[in-house]
DNA sequence: TCTGGGGTCCTAGGACCC
DNA sequence: TCTGGGGTCCTAGGACCC
């Protein structure tokens, strides 16, 4: 059996724990730069704001009634470790999905689920304050389509278990259910399928796996069969090695001036040089993006070019003289929107190849990065940066309606006051 | 004025080899 | 009249997820 675990409206949950006044206001968590609406609370679905709506065509009428907040990814991702740690102490394979769901592998257990079930998401909202809800089922598929089913219930905790695929109701559910409501079919395929006549999730898994292999793809056939019980995802799909790094922003206004599309660039070096370095990775290849604003009338304009690195690197300095270099050789006078780093073939530290001629270099620069990283961690990001980076760029982000990092910066934690 | 930022996997087709 | 049967590697593009 597998359990997929999610929080309930995560963003829009971790806001509110540290400003109770939330509680019961429609609250919407917005996109980096203030952009588009990227998560609700139910109050906030409940007034038919859409997901996704970029911000400034939200209704004015209704813009008054909601509270707005930028989007703090240091507070999520802290109270999604600390949610991930009270599950990991209780079953003995946790397997991270995304920031706000994970997996447990609960074969071996021999449990009442459903009892599980409740302890776990009872775990969670004592020791992390976070509402979540809990499906259980053969597969993890299926165990997507159980949690979904939990949230649906109005009674606490919310827990789902299908014990088996043939169970009736869940056959009964199945048929209710749209294809697209499944685990990997977005509206592409669940398009396609409606041609074919395939209108339910009980009609996909009831279509032969040759038929689907044949018009679609054995991607699909999978979800199908793991429909029907049988598991077809396997632990290592999850968690194999990294393979990209992608580090980009849209800017806070259009930038046409060179050096400051060279300062946003060296802040993108910066962070994919650590995002490489902690997961103890080197990269091979290193690209960058310029691109213009795709919704603007103006004449779109989008280039990108990868070049090899020397050899296997996770020097900071190394990956942004490679970029710097691309920059020079994409640059345009035009207004540009975003800007972004790409690294590829990544390969484990572990695995350098040394060259005849390194003699002291590797060493010292590896030296150098890990003192780099200590001292960032240490005396925080602004006292150490790869060139001027200051926090009025003309390249940084909008974001007026941050909230505080309540749990991971001492000058930020929350204050209560006793009366 | 104002529209995010990450990732993964699969397939088809081209270019090449014998 | 009639032109094989195996491979590999790479890339672009399409599909999906949060």
């Amino acid at each position: 059996m597998f359990a997929l675990i999610d929080c309930n409206n995560f963003y829009a949950a971790c806001e509110r724990l540290f400003e109770p006044r939330l509680e019961g206001v429609p609250v919407g968590v917005l996109s980096n730069n203030d952009g588009c609406v990227i998560a609700r609370s139910e109050e906030f679905k409940a007034l038919d704001i859409p997901m996704g709506i970029p911000t400034h065509k939200i209704d004015p009428t209704l813009r008054r009634r909601v509270v707005l907040k930028s989007s703090n990814y240091t507070l999520y991702g802290d109270l999604s470790a600390r949610v991930q740690q009270v599950l990991a102490r209780q079953v003995p394979t946790l397997e991270p999905y995304s920031i706000d769901e994970c997996f447990l592998d609960l074969r071996g257990m021999q449990e009442d689920w459903h009892a599980l079930g409740a302890h776990l998401v009872r775990s969670v909202v004592r020791e992390v304050g976070l509402p979540v809800s809990i499906g259980i089922a053969p597969t993890r598929t299926l165990a997507k389509l159980a949690n979904r089913q939990a949230k649906a219930q109005s009674t606490r905790p919310q827990v789902c278990v299908w014990q088996s695929a043939d169970a009736p109701e869940l056959t009964a559910h199945l048929k209710r259910l749209s294809p697209r409501d499944v685990w990997g079919i977005g509206e592409r395929l669940n398009a396609r399928l409606a041609g074919l006549g395939v209108l339910t999730a009980a009609a996909l898994r009831e279509t032969p796996d040759s038929e689907l292999r044949r018009r679609f793809s054995v991607v699909l056939a999978r979800t199908a069969s793991e429909l029907n019980g049988h598991p077809c995802l396997s632990m290592s799909d999850l968690e194999s090695p990294r393979r990209s790094i992608l580090c980009s922003r849209s800017f806070g206004r259009p930038l046409r001036d060179r050096a400051a599309l060279a300062g946003a660039l060296r802040h993108h070096c910066q962070r994919a040089g650590e995002k490489l370095r902690r997961d103890a990775m080197q990269a091979s290849a290193i690209g960058i993006y310029l691109r213009t604003n795709p919704h603007h009338n103006t004449p779109y304009h989008h280039a990108c070019e990868w070049t090899a690195l020397p050899f296997p690197s996770a020097d900071t300095q190394q990956l942004n003289r490679a970029a710097q270099r691309l920059l020079t050789r994409l640059w345009q006078p035009l207004a540009y929107q975003k800007l972004g780093v790409m690294l590829t073939e990544l390969t484990p530290r572990q695995q350098r190849q040394t060259t005849l001629f390194d003699g002291a270099e590797p060493a010292r620069q590896e030296a150098l990065m890990e003192a780099w990283d200590t001292i960032r961690a240490r005396y925080g990001r602004q006292a150490l940066t790869l060139g001027p980076q200051p926090a009025d760029a003309a390249w940084q982000m909008n974001s007026a309606y941050r909230s505080a990092c309540y749990t991971t910066r001492w000058e930020e934690l929350p204050r209560a006051l006793a009366r």
